[in-house]
DNA sequence: CATGAATGAGATTTCATTCAT
DNA sequence: AATGAATGAAATCTCATTCAT
């Protein structure tokens, strides 16, 4: 269905100053557009419109469109993987990270919204792109939770299945209280997927006895803090 | 970028058996066609070549490609949601629910590959298709969490917030062992996902206490670099 | 570019009054939608819908879309000719013929605004039944004009060249202050174009000399009656 | 049933001599096949094929068929207007002027047969542009027929009206007997246009007094049925 | 007579890409 | 490096007409 590409090596000698400044102009442009209106329905016309060169000028740059898109996948990712880090390497415990690293993602959607639409096109586009995406995220991920469980701070368990369950959370909450529903109630969204993450779904507190379900179910209800 | 359509209801209802046929023809064309290539990338000629029927008789059925598109993602959300529900019913307690649920999501996408190539592709085609798509799902999982919830099999926390964080895990479970991986390890997978379930990410044993957080962990934060 | 009909004759053989009625009710619908949308945007889907008979029933009465164009400009035609030979009648003396069949020409073109779209497109649909409208037309115009003539009513001139001149000028007129501006002013129009044919352009009334250009230009613009 | 347009601004400015140069070859073969066959039936395929460049180049100048369309008419109109003002400006007398101007449009029609073609089209195309073309011609007459008027060489009337009226003459005339005839006997044409125009319809020569009307035309009203 | 599903040729329009300047 | 005119393949959609029932 679509070719595959390499991993993202600079597609091309180095340019002359004025020439990365184009190249850059470029690369906006085309983030913007397929952020906007999709990778087919944005032509290289729309492209080059927007950044205000010539038709003709994309193709000295990128070899096709293809490529550009590529190059802007590959970017984000690196973008979204460098906050990410930082936001990590200010925290404290494992929990800490997940939140911390949740609202970086949050904060970087809410900014970017092309984000989304942009990565989840890569699928039809350039399915190699589209996997590197996510497995170089799963990949820091999981080295990530290893040094947790090494830490004791994680229970032991496979780390890769256990950094795609973490990624689908975030993105799927992303997906719907950021993209949908415009960044309402975040921090709340945080609490319960940490609530999540903390203790699973099971009732019984640590420690403590599951109720028993027949009789236990009204009386709990008093404190419920469901929305 | 892409116009909203109205919930699904059939456009065009053909008034013969004949029609009838043909139509379920043209929609299993499409189903295929849409999973394998893409929404762009299936031509309704291509469509029309698979379906055996002429060109025009596409237009007789459906008045646009975005149409029967749409009709193809309603329908498949609709037989996973009765399948799920086949599933649920088969099962005791809450966390038997996920673990089906999860497996039988594994096998549906395993047997209908196009499942993650045609919803993913709904957010481009038409968004409310897509939203729909997933907000259907939602709703029935909520509900079945609130049960959970109020027979005390599962802890309170926001169930909508909860439905999101699991059917995300799911997505990305699904996407990387069944799309990517070709069904391999799936009950390791299935395991994994629900251990964390059960107790969350942290080591503390249910039953057990938890090890004094702040004891455990200062000595990593002496260099935590908070901006 | 087109082909050309001949001159409509009934083009079938009898029918059952049921079948009459079907075919009378497609011709209604096709003059509505021919003279609505135009021929070539009125599909005979759009014209068997109108009348409420099904696709198919089109071609058990007429072979062809062109065919029943045709069919509904010359019954239009024969109309027309029909209701100016009644107005005709009534009236004294050939200005008043002609002040009459203006009116009448008014007062059809404005109930049945389809007329002039209908009749314009012939020219590119079927130009022999073109022709052939505006030729009966000017047939029976010539007549009427020779007996004029002959009664020294009218001052010998051709009169088929006579015949068009007037049928332009009712045309233009229609078109001017039916067509596009909705009967506003008629009876005005009506006054100026019979001013015209009574006398002509010229100023000198009838048994006066011509005043003398140069000399005479401004005084007379006291009793103007321009609009 | 159709869109309107703005009076014709050129939408897309060709930059380039070259463009400019290809530009008007779409125009010319535009002009010509609208002419031949009718704007319906005219293709852009025929028409980027009589202007020797490809299918796409014609998206390079125009956004659809319907803009080529309305330049075309604004151009043909333009034309001929000019023509008609280089007449009227050698003429001595409002009489020369209306002569002269049959003559000039007779002469155009007969060179640019597509003229009635096109324009007439146009009602089905673009109504403005249909609109503009007539009220154009008008205006300018309006304002010949009005210094007449003052200048005393013609009666006074509504000027508008006047204008109507001898467009439509002149229209049909050109219809009959330029387009249906092929030129023959045009100066007779002229001639019986111009005796209408001078004196009326009326038999009293001018400098005589009118039959009496009463006397002479009764006895033959009794039987007039003109049809 | 009446039906309506099926057909496929053909029309408009888009757009990635090339290339001469 | 930069330009923008030119290309033509391909896609969507329309519709007059046929035909089996």
């Amino acid at each position: 269905m679509n070719r595959s590409s390499t991993p993202a090596l600079p597609r091309f000698v180095p340019l002359t100053p004025r020439g990365q400044r184009t190249r850059e102009k470029l690369l906006r442009a085309a983030q913007t557009l397929f952020g906007d209106k999709g990778y087919e329905h944005a032509s290289i016309a729309d492209i080059t419109r927007e950044a205000e060169v010539a038709l003709g000028t994309f193709y000295v740059y990128f070899p096709d469109k293809q490529s550009i898109f590529v190059e802007v996948v590959d970017e984000l990712g690196a973008r979204l993987r460098r906050l990410l880090a930082e936001a990590v390497a200010r925290c404290e415990d494992r929990l800490a990270v997940e939140r911390e690293g949740l609202r970086t993602f949050f904060q970087f959607a809410s900014r970017e919204r092309h984000l989304y639409r942009i990565v989840r096109q890569a699928e039809f586009v350039d399915e190699a792109c589209y996997r590197r995406y996510y497995e170089r995220f799963a990949r820091g991920y999981v080295s990530g939770l290893k040094r947790a469980m090494d830490a004791g701070e994680v229970r032991r368990m496979d780390p890769e299945v256990l950094a795609y369950c973490l990624m689908g959370m975030g993105d799927f909450l992303g997906m719907r209280w950021v993209l949908w529903e415009g960044d309402s109630g975040l921090e709340h969204v945080l609490d319960t997927a940490m609530a999540l993450l903390r203790h699973g779904l099971e009732t019984r507190a640590a420690g403590m006895p599951a109720p028993d379900k027949k009789r236990a179910r009204k009386p709990r209800a008093s404190r419920s803090k469901t929305s």
